[in-house]
DNA sequence: ATACATACCTTGAAGTATGAGGTATAGTGG
DNA sequence: CCACTATACCTCATACTTCAAGGTATGTAT
């Protein structure tokens, strides 16, 4: 049934959405590509955990949702709301202090 | 009552624990300290996270425990096997893969 | 006596990524 | 005309794991 709760993914999912969302709105599907190409196809994601963390940002009102229909399908385009602002500083800056934990942990030897 | 699931945790006690066990054997209460002084302050880990991280990889075989009696007080050293040792590379590899993705994706815009 | 550091431990709570599965429309190749 | 793929939305059960709080006990300092 798969893995639940892979190592160092935790947060990641939704620290990427509001990093792409910052820089010009998309809908679901677009961020499902985008994720694999902005980590240079080095973290994906699939639509099962897109779509929640979507629903649960824009319940946190950092998100807000615009329906467009596009060639008779309907795309839900997604953009940043100020409190999405504060909340991916808050994340990136706690990003940014852990993953420096991490490395200065891991370079105690051979660091190149 | 506290939050269960920080962001970007998940999988990192465990790394920590193999990485500082594989350069030397220590027991609980010396990693509890040791964690805070690798990641300068970064990451700070209570006995209830240690504990619990240190028997599981004994049962999956990947560390050994021995006992001493020091001072009439009992501590547990614990030291890595190789299995371990894969572990720790696996490990390695998937913070390395994980890091790069989400540092790329954070630097997309104004890196300095 | 009081308090703190050492040193081990368990427990309940709660969040969350994942794969699989479900619906529906548009386009493409045989 | 039919099968297949791509687009585009969605839900759900599972299982893993960190965390705070609390518990036991000894040594040391005040």
């Amino acid at each position: 049934m798969g893995k639940t709760n892979p190592p160092f993914m935790t947060g990641v999912p939704e620290l990427l959405v509001l990093r792409l969302l910052s820089q010009r709105e998309m809908y679901g599907y677009e961020l499902v590509k985008s994720v694999r190409v902005v980590t240079s196809e080095a973290i994906s994601l699939g639509e099962g955990v897109i779509y929640p963390v979507l629903h649960g940002l824009e319940k946190a009102g950092a998100l807000t949702a615009k329906r467009k229909p596009v060639n008779g399908r309907t795309r839900v385009y997604y953009s940043v709301t100020p409190v999405g602002r504060d909340r991916l500083e808050r994340l990136s800056g706690e990003w940014d202090r852990i993953s420096a934990g991490v490395d200065s942990a891991l370079g105690e030897a051979g660091l190149a």
